[in-house]
DNA sequence: TACAATTGTTAGATTAGTCTAACTTTATTT
DNA sequence: AAATAAAGTTAGACTAATCTAACAATTGTA
């Protein structure tokens, strides 16, 4: 049984791996970034993580999950992303309401609870954001790594989930309407900047290219021939 | 903002006054068996209570909350019998289930979140043990203090609570059939120990006192004539 | 290659919550 | 009322998780 903090630990282990597959190095100092953490307090937890066979870690070296210790972030992965989607199916949560709870939830302790979630809300792949929710055995469907800055002028996409999950990323992109499924249409991109102007549900709007690399789209092209 | 711990302090100092109404005296020692701690860690604890200003508390002398300490602890029990209730309506948990994990969901933070909750449910006035569920003001509805144990033989009541929440208790109780809203007919009664014949769905148990003064009814006659 | 910048580590302090062991106060019993 | 039992308190230690400040290793660049 691993304690609140440790949880976190590999939580973030693990999404700092999955979110640069290019390169799977993680160090102290971006781990503390990103648990809000100074690095010396990084480097005694990492001790006891390594202790517990959770990671592979050798000083100085770079830090990886061991099998168990991935077993168990992909585990959290699944709670967080389960109870997103019931907050957000269930509840009325909107989507930028929904990840500061889960980060809650995702911690009670219970296989029975999160397998009867699960069939409570339909066995659902994808969490409100479009991101995958690992099954029980830490399995989750890749995902499309292509963003709306990606499709070329006058080609049309489908909307599959954000990069960015922030609270204000996330209220932004309702206000144009956008959301998962959403068709969008590209009318054109600045060559400068690439400022692009798009459509969505009938709507044109412009947007930054800081705003359209958050978006994760699917060609739509062949579903339309 | 409460932490976990102070919470529990403050929900079982809640219980065991509202569990012996006569004597609202609440002891360190008492709390110390109720919460699984030592009588040292208690005493530690109740300057800080103390100093939070949630209880009233003078050296050798008894516990009590104060008006901000009661409404926190209202609160705790609120989100603890409606996540027992989400947990039985919803998600299919059985009755002896449900404590446990309500014992951790009663400590997520978040006021939207349970009115949600509250609102999905159909704002239930009973938890599944039949147990009253505080309003947000912290108000709840007084129960039956009657138990199976003061029914007169040849007399009719209704099963409307339980007053032992264990595990073991609410099996034993299941495998009766006894459950919320049951009707229960009492045959006869031992003089000497109490044992009682009761009838139950068509069928006839035996029963000791142990048992059935842990079950709170409420008088079926006056439904009758 | 050597220096500077970045990154990582260590030592020691702090806080919350717990414990044990010894002690004090209050309550109960004869 | 005195002796005993029960209840409550204090002091001091421990663990987990954090911090700051100082130091060490690695990396990147001039």
């Amino acid at each position: 049984m691993l304690t609140f903090t440790e949880e976190n630990y590999l939580k973030s282990i693990f999404h700092i791996t999955h979110q640069k597959p290019e390169d799977p190095h993680v160090g102290t100092n971006e781990l503390a970034v990103h648990l809000g953490l100074k690095p010396a307090t990084i480097n005694n937890m990492l001790k006891k993580l390594k202790e517990k066979k959770l990671i592979d870690y050798e000083k100085y070296g770079k830090i990886t999950l061991t099998e168990t210790g991935s077993l168990f972030a992909t585990g959290i992965v699944r709670k967080h992303r389960l109870w997103e989607t019931f907050l957000f199916e269930k509840l009325g949560f909107s989507w930028d309401e929904v990840h500061e709870l889960a980060e809650q939830l995702e911690h009670i302790q219970s296989d029975k609870l999160i397998e009867r979630l699960d069939r409570f809300l339909g066995g659902p792949k994808f969490d409100p954001h479009g991101d995958p929710i690992p099954n029980a055995r830490g399995e989750f469907e890749k995902t499309s790594e292509k963003t709306l800055d990606e499709i070329p002028v006058s080609k049309t996409c489908r909307m599959v989930g954000v990069k960015d999950n922030s609270a204000t990323f996330l209220k932004y992109a309702d206000s144009l309407n956008l959301h998962l499924h959403q068709t969008i249409r590209v009318h054109s991109r600045q060559e400068y900047d690439a400022l692009t102007h798009i459509e969505v549900a009938g709507k044109t709007y412009t947007v930054s290219q800081k705003f359209t690399e958050n978006i994760f789209v699917e060609d739509l092209e062949e579903n339309v021939g």
